[in-house]
DNA sequence: ACCTGAACACCGTTCAAGT
DNA sequence: ACCTGAACACCGTTCAAGT
């Protein structure tokens, strides 16, 4: 994850200062905001944002990294409040709320989970399901989920409530209720 | 639904040509292939794709207007052939292989199903919506469907559902599984 | 009434020149 | 070793001129 040889002083300033731009302009405009406008706002050539971060997804992964690794924490700050069953439909609530809010970051999650992903998300990916798997692992030993499901599974799936509740307003009370949809079942 | 007056013999033309160019090129390369090359493929000028359809949503619901149509009778047809609580997750199951097989369909029925969506894909919504709800409601009076769910909730389930299957490999036996785990619920 | 296509603005990406 | 920014390609959108 660090860097194998520290950089010059300036390329490590520009870095930052690219981080700092793309969290600022994914947030005001979406995951799709300008790359030619984050260099600008950085203060630096469009070429170093390239060199730094050779394609969009780099830079979204670079800029979100640590909320990943604060949910990753979350989940094991969840388990110990909470029974494993109840824990993880917390977490996952966590982690939908999360993906919605930030912008850029429930892309960067999915296509962490996604069959056959990049090397590039593969860091973040393994770091979620990891956290995942501890919630996972404890609520079936607890007998409160079904044996069958891999982390990966849950995370597929509260990716998809995600989107689900972004079709209706986006708020926590659908996020809730989907997600309560998802874990009781729709039958009565 | 139908123009109010008729369109010039040209225009006719053109409307058509433009239709068959955008479903070529989103089967291509999906939703958001250029509409540049749209208007090329057609052999019209740009600024007649633009007079034809303002934005690229009404092209996209214009180009699978007749898909949308396809699966609400489909709902009627299996309604016909299973009990309803069955015959409920079966349309959810192909509207779900649609949404990922045609790309741009499951954006078109996404957005007909959003919380405030435009006037522009109403049309297909409430169609939609209408179809799910006669599936609904006879698995409701069955008793075997949840009575507090709105068909829209439904829909907008079936596009998560869309989601995550396709953070899998999107294929059939994906979407059955992702299917089976929110109808059962997540608990053993 | 409708069509055409040039013109404009904007964005992503590369790369020669510079330090 | 790293940075700059001009240059190129591409796309969306508008609109004056044409039929």
């Amino acid at each position: 994850m660090t860097q194998v040889r520290p950089m010059r002083a300036d390329a490590r300033r520009n870095y930052e200062r690219l981080l700092k731009a793309a969290a600022e302009a994914f947030a005001e405009h979406g995951e799709n905001a300008s790359l030619d406008d984050i260099a600008k706002r950085a203060g630096v050539g469009s070429g170093t944002l390239y060199r730094h971060f050779p394609t969009r997804q780099a830079l979204l992964e670079a800029a979100y990294v640590d909320r990943i690794e604060a949910l990753g924490l979350r989940a094991d700050e969840i388990a110990r409040e909470l029974p494993p069953g109840e824990a993880l439909i917390e977490w996952l609530y966590e982690v939908c709320v999360g993906t919605i809010e930030v912008r850029g970051l429930k892309t960067l999650l999915g296509s962490a989970v996604t069959d056959g992903s990049s090397a590039a998300v593969t860091a973040c990916g393994t770091f979620m399901k990891d956290a995942a798997g501890r919630l996972v692992g404890a609520a079936q030993k607890e007998g409160t989920l079904r044996p069958d499901l891999e982390p990966v599974d849950v995370l597929r799936l509260a990716h998809g409530i995600s989107t689900a509740s972004e079709l209706a307003d986006g708020r926590g009370a659908h996020i809730r209720r989907y997600l309560l949809l998802l874990t009781e079942g729709l039958r009565p």
